[in-house]
RNA sequence: GCCCGGGUGGUGGAAUUGGUAGACACGCAGGACUUAAAAUCCUGUGACCCUUAAAGGUUGUACGGGUUCAAGUCCCGUCUCGGGUACCA
């Protein structure tokens, strides 16, 4: 037996994970006799770096809640796998010829002895990979289900097609019109009887379907990226360049599958009503999805070309109709080649080339830049027949609402902007809120210049016009969301084939029996570039019989994510997807945990999987998770040199020595300082060998001269990132380490600070290989143990706060395990403990702790349960009490935190089964009553002394104390006071 | 620009949601043990003032106002950092 030091703990950790892994237990079964609780974390991209400390904190956070649950009695599903289908594997399998199978399970192996290292209490017997046949067949099929479903807009709920059809054949589309409202029928037409439905011949009919159901194939614009040679989500774009790589991204229409995730805008928003996830992540997602009510409303046009009768914008103020100055239409809307007179024919033409010349990118930059053109039409407003000029203009899109607006100036600082760009008239209805150089978009002002709304709030203005214009038929109400289907198709290898089968073109689903339809084995992963995936290459598989071909894309990553918690329920499962009985037991997961990064895509994915599945009745929850945390990123403190480069290139760099400038000279010499620099001239002299002192003269640089030295040289400005295990923040950087470590700059010099260090820069910034700040888990693990990185992680502060990573602290919470380990060894490291009845305040300290740890986990408060421990074992060090009765409890309680010592001081204490199978002690709150309370009071807001009142004293009767008290007295000098105020268990003030 | 969320000692962070601000930890200083160092333990530690000492006082939660017996917490304004979004009518 020896003490609580590393050795020990070493053996101890190892002891316990086999132990753990032997005795299985973690295997979790349904057992309908207990209540449930699913914590669920991300799982990873099984990427080839490895973990870093960052990765672990939210699976820390999750292991301590479910231990923490499954001591307090519940039956626990916690389970992890791999999101192993993605984009790196297959980059790395074109730059390194080695196949994504392989490279991912390596991967996936590392992980997985990393995460062991930490003594997380997974069910590995559940695990997922998603690219695993077994896996992928059930995401293929729910695929299928998908593209077998339409939304039903009357009952906002998926159906089968089958039902879609029935109703086709007995009344047409009329009362089901086209998702898309701008899809036409070859005959012009959006709508169709029963009789012309049966008409069809099976590839229109399927045609049409296809219009409605929930995966589906349409040329849509899509971001096509030519350097990954693939079509990206719009998520996956950010400011017009590529999300991995920042490679530029333009639009361009391809025959892709996607899924109608429009349709279920509504609920997507309703449901975030119901579910526990923070503010701000329902904030981004209610943003994504750009829920905005407003009216659609027909103006008439007047045109020396009436090919066109009338117009329809959009808008969320119609009741601004009589402020309306001009019209803007989108310049790819396919009305404007029919309104634009002869007279502006010219202009607009120029107009268009000048839209179609700008990149995306350009566009995108120069957001505040107004152009336009006007068309020569004009449309009229229905209410006073104003003539109103129709302009085009980029700020409207094409792909919102109608793609055409009303511009009322002064309501909408865009139109505002364009107004007085073009030198429009602006006509005021919203009196002293418009100032006349700015527009102002408030719903208070009170409507002037506006016929029969004028006198009226616009708030109520609203539906005073529309009731309007649906009176008149030229409006209706009208809601718009900015979210769009979401792209499905990826021209990549390394994915889920779609289990379709084209034949003349149109697509069939795979039977069940044959799937999954698996990835066929190939060594080509580059993409055929002419927008087709690699699979496009294997001639074999993708050409199935004659006229008969499979899809050459495959699905993007987000589709094995958006129901693998389903598939932890019942992972083995080869019938089903997963068993009635399982989904309907776990049901819901209760904690999902995982970054914030996956917002919009993910979690929306996810959610919509479950609603599609929840409607055609396989699920009886229609959300997916109940409760979601975010856990915060860490971040890495990065370190660097300063390296001193001469401006003068003309010389050959080798012969120049390579010099490097400690953070504070460097400071200095950019400050101006010339002592500063005269450090670095003197350091260069001295490296200079006899041959090139004639170069070090002739480059400037000459002993004594420091002015000769550039200060604005770059990299005196930026830096060179290091590996932040060679330094040391009070010894500087370990020159000798640096240059084993970069043998370029064996040769190097370093002008150092006046007391010898070199010190580096620093930075926080994310964790990544490349700028060498990453944190091994493994290394914490070998000087720490595995307990601590456990602790320290939770301790650093709330989960969901972003923090640098830093040891600083960590010393503190070792110190806590070994004092708690200590509690129950004497000595040298022999276990002790007590058998003596415990004293009222040593309950105390233990009742309080398991009051406070239990409200702190419930809450998610980690780091603050951690310093209760702390507390807790302060105080028991001082009482000496090693008695079991205080100690056993204290064991469980920290169990979920620190599962290697506490098995390891349970067994101790006498039990065979492991601490995870012990209940949760419940606290006594007897104990923490007080016969008496000592309440500070106060007079006139200043704690003047303390009184002494027992527990259950009324309200009334400690005023008459207080009143009654020499202190009292001695301030007010025998007058009453004004007020006596007493706040239950806390202060007592009195206002004189 | 708009929408969220923050700003507390030298540092990470607490504060029962309006009730003694700075818990816990790091760091630092002093002390004990030691030939010495490390480790460990004890004491102190927001700033300022006063005092031989005990004690006491002033000030203090980004800044400026306000509400209240009482404000880190609520309200108004300003600055600032982080996240989301980007012409969505």
């Amino acid at each position: 037996m020896a003490e609580y030091s590393k050795d020990e703990i070493r053996k101890i950790e190892e002891k316990w994970r086999k132990r753990w892994i032997d005795s299985k237990v973690y295997k979790t079964e349904l057992d309908a006799s207990k209540p449930k609780y699913y914590v669920l974390d991300m799982f990873p991209y099984p990427s080839g770096a490895g973990l870093h400390v960052g990765h672990p904190l939210g699976y820390i956070a999750s292991d301590i809640v479910a231990r923490y649950k499954r001591i307090k009695g519940f039956n626990v599903l916690h389970p992890m796998g791999f999101d192993a289908f993605g984009l790196p594997a297959e980059q790395y399998a074109i730059e390194h010829g080695i196949h994504p199978a392989i490279s991912t399970q390596e991967n996936i192996l590392n992980f997985k002895r990393q995460l062991g290292n930490i003594g997380f209490c997974y069910d590995w017997d559940r695990e997922v990979q998603t690219c695993d046949p077994s896996y992928y067949k059930w995401t293929q099929w729910i695929f299928l289900q998908i593209f077998d479903s339409w939304f039903n807009r009357k009952k906002e709920k998926a159906e089968r097609i089958s039902e879609l059809i029935k109703i086709f054949q007995v009344e047409g589309n009329s009362n089901h019109s086209f998702p898309n409202s701008k899809f036409k029928l070859d005959t012009g037409k959006d709508d169709f009887t029963a009789t012309e439905w049966k008409s069809f011949n099976e590839k229109a009919q399927r045609e049409i379907l296809m219009q409605y159901r929930l995966a589906y194939l349409a040329y849509t614009d899509v971001n096509w990226c030519e350097a990954l040679g693939t079509v990206l989500a719009n998520d996956e774009v950010i400011n017009g360049v590529s999300y991995r790589g920042g490679f530029p991204v333009v639009k361009r229409q391809m025959r892709q599958w996607s899924l109608r995730i429009t349709e279920y805008a509504e609920r997507l928003l309703k449901g975030l009503d119901e579910i526990d996830f923070s503010d701000s992540m329902k904030e981004i997602q209610r943003n994504w999805i750009g829920k905005s009510v407003g009216a659609k409303v027909i103006f008439n046009l007047k045109s020396d070309k009436s090919l066109v009768p009338s117009m329809t914008v959009f808008t969320t103020r119609p009741e601004t109709i009589f402020g309306v100055d001009f019209m803007v239409v989108a310049p790819e809307h396919e009305m404007v080649k029919d309104i634009t007179s002869a007279g502006q024919q010219g202009e607009i033409d120029r107009y268009l080339k000048y839209v179609e010349s700008r990149s995306e990118i350009e566009r995108m930059a120069e957001v505040k830049k107004i152009t336009g053109a006007f068309t020569g039409a004009y449309a009229i407003n229905p209410f006073n027949n104003k003539q109103i000029p129709v302009w085009i203009s980029e700020y409207v899109l094409a792909g919102y609402g109608t793609g055409a607006i009303m511009g009322v100036p002064c309501g909408d600082e865009r139109d505002h902007k364009f107004a007085k760009h073009f030198s429009l008239p602006i006509t005021n209805i919203i009196g002293k809120h418009y100032d006349g150089t700015e527009a102002n978009s408030t719903y208070d002002a009170i409507l002037e210049n506006s016929e029969f709304l004028n006198g009226l709030l616009m708030k109520d203005g609203i539906n005073v016009v529309v009731r309007k214009l649906e009176e008149l038929g030229i409006g209706t109400r009208q809601v718009n969301y900015k979210m769009r289907d979401a792209g499905w198709s990826r021209q990549r290898y390394w994915g889920e084939p779609f289990p379709v089968v084209f034949r003349d073109d149109v697509p069939y689903a795979m039977e069940e029996k044959d799937l999954p339809l698996r990835l066929p084995e190939s060594n080509n992963f580059k993409s055929s570039g002419s927008g087709e995936g690699p699979l496009a290459n294997l001639k074999d598989w993708i050409n199935v019989g004659p006229d008969q071909r499979r899809d050459s894309n495959t699905m993007p990553t987000h589709a094995g994510a958006a129901w693998y918690f389903l598939r932890y329920m019942d992972p083995h499962n080869d019938k089903e997807f997963a068993g009635k009985r399982s989904l309907d037991y776990w049901n819901q997961v209760d904690v999902y945990i995982g970054g914030s990064e996956h917002a919009v895509a993910h979690l929306l994915y996810a959610r919509l999987w479950t609603k599609v599945l929840a409607d055609l009745g396989y699920l009886n929850f229609d959300e997916p998770f109940k409760k979601l945390i975010n856990q915060g990123k860490i971040t890495g403190d990065s370190r660097f040199v300063y390296r001193y480069s001469f401006s003068q290139t003309d010389f050959a760099n080798e012969i120049l020595p390579q010099i490097f400038v400690s953070k504070n000279i460097r400071d200095r010499v950019l400050k101006g300082d010339s002592n500063a620099s005269r450090k670095i001239t003197e350091v260069i002299w001295k490296a200079l060998d006899t041959t090139s002192k004639e170069i070090g003269e002739a480059v400037g640089v000459t002993s004594g001269h420091p002015q000769s030295l550039d200060p604005n040289a770059p990299s005196l400005e930026t830096g060179l990132h290091i590996d932040i295990s060679l330094y040391d923040e009070s010894k500087g950087l370990d020159l000798e380490a640096f240059k084993k470590w970069k043998p370029d700059f064996a040769n190097a010099e370093f002008v150092l600070e006046d007391d010898g260090r070199y010190l580096c820069g620093s930075a926080i910034e994310k964790m990544s290989k490349s700028y060498f700040n990453v944190v091994n888990p493994d290394e914490i693990i070998d000087s720490y143990g595995a307990d601590t990185l456990r602790m320290y992680e939770m301790f650093l502060g709330p989960l969901e706060q972003s923090k640098p990573w830093n040891t600083n602290g960590i010393d503190g919470v070792y110190k806590f395990l070994r004092r708690f380990w200590n509690l129950s060894h004497e000595g040298p490291g022999n276990f002790k403990v007590s058998d003596a009845e415990p004293t009222r305040e040593e309950l105390k300290v233990l009742h309080k702790t398991l009051k406070k740890v239990e409200g702190d986990i419930d809450n998610f408060s980690f780091n603050t349960s951690v310093s209760e421990f702390m507390i807790c074992a302060n105080e028991l060090t001082s009482m000496k009490c090693n008695k079991r009765s205080i100690i056993e409890p204290l064991v469980i309680a920290l169990s979920p935190f620190a599962p290697h010592m506490t098995e390891e001081l349970w067994e101790k204490l006498g039990h065979k089964d492991s601490v995870l199978n012990a209940q949760f002690p419940k606290y006594n709150e007897e104990y923490l009553k007080e016969s008496a309370f000592n309440y500070p009071i106060s007079i006139n807001g200043k704690v003047r002394a303390e009184m002494k009142f027992a527990l259950d004293m009324p309200k009334e009767d400690i005023e008459k104390m207080v009143l009654a008290s020499e202190i009292v007295m001695k301030w007010t000098e025998g007058k009453a006071p004004k007020k006596v105020i007493v706040v239950l268990g806390r202060i007592v003030n009195v206002v004189l």
